[in-house]
DNA sequence: CACTCACCCTGTGCGC
DNA sequence: TGCGCACAGGGTGAGT
């Protein structure tokens, strides 16, 4: 489901609405997501302590608590709620805080995906870093040149380039398609024979493309919501994610939709080059 | 090292 | 109406 923009969108919300609140009570519904360690220790560390603030990187959320860190990411169908402390949990309810103040924030997640994590705040950095995560395009230095440093030397195609976490952070399928199509870039394009000036109107669209979504609070398809339950407009100015069969908004041909990766990719193959 | 594929889950929508 | 299959926004690890 989220991807960048949806997930910059939580950590607002989160800062926005749960930053400052104590943690009263923990119930963890789900023990599956935490591979490693253990139940008890992951409420104790959790219970009592005050939420700081929440951030991001690429996909990846956290959540200052206390000593530690809450490691979130949302995956396919993860979904982040604040609601009021007596409301009825979602199905697929797997973590709910239960805060000061009458608040409570739930974590639900249908196909059960997404990952929970405590990590220390003490090495936050090294931990990031450890993730291997490639640039993120809003939060470091993302350029034509940048990419072509990461992309021109690599056989697969610059969807692909895209989509990988350790060579882009963020970028997941649907915006990839969004940036191809207004690059004028075909998403099967090798990394070897993209130009200069190709490289620089992918990176500029990519950063246009997430600042968009995130301006129109994100793209609400199936399962994503905001904090807040309110849902994101994005999905109303897609111009070829899901629209195959389609005339193209910009030369008239038909979008179509290939297979690729295991996942759908959608192009122009008038414009997109 | 770089790339592809199956897989982790559940729900939905389509064709028959 | 009911059944079975394909597919869904992501990432990982195994295999080539």
């Amino acid at each position: 489901m989220p991807e960048l923009p949806e997930v910059q969108i939580v950590v607002n919300g989160l800062n926005q609405f749960v930053c400052g609140l104590r943690i009263e009570e923990v119930l963890l519904h789900w023990p599956g997501y935490l591979s490693g360690s253990s139940q008890k220790k992951f409420i104790k560390a959790l219970s009592g302590s005050k939420i700081g603030r929440a951030s991001r990187r690429g996909k990846y959320i956290f959540i200052e608590i206390g000593q530690h860190t809450l490691q979130l990411h949302l995956r396919m169908t993860g979904v982040l709620r604040i609601r009021e402390m007596d409301e009825e949990m979602a199905p697929h309810t797997h973590l709910q805080l239960f805060l000061a103040g009458g608040k409570r924030l739930d974590f639900s997640d249908v196909r059960k995906f997404g990952r929970v994590q405590l990590v220390d705040s003490e090495p936050l950095r090294e931990h990031v870093l450890s993730l291997g995560l490639g640039p993120d395009p809003l939060l470091d230095e993302f350029d034509g040149e940048r990419l072509a440093e990461i992309a021109s030397h690599r056989s697969k195609s610059i969807r692909n380039i895209l989509l990988d976490q350790k060579l882009v952070a963020g970028v997941g399928n649907i915006y990839a398609a969004e940036i191809l199509f207004r690059a004028g870039v075909s998403p099967q394009r090798s990394g070897f024979n993209i130009e200069p000036d190709e490289f620089e109107r992918i990176a500029r669209e990519t950063r246009e493309v997430l600042s968009a979504a995130i301006v129109k609070g994100g793209s609400s398809i199936n399962d994503y919501l905001q904090v807040s339950g309110q849902q994101g407009e994005m999905q109303n100015y897609f111009q070829v994610y899901g629209r195959q069969g389609s005339e193209c908004p910009r030369c008239g041909d038909t979008i179509l939709k290939m297979k690729d990766g295991g996942r759908g990719s959608f192009y122009c193959p008038g414009c997109q080059k």
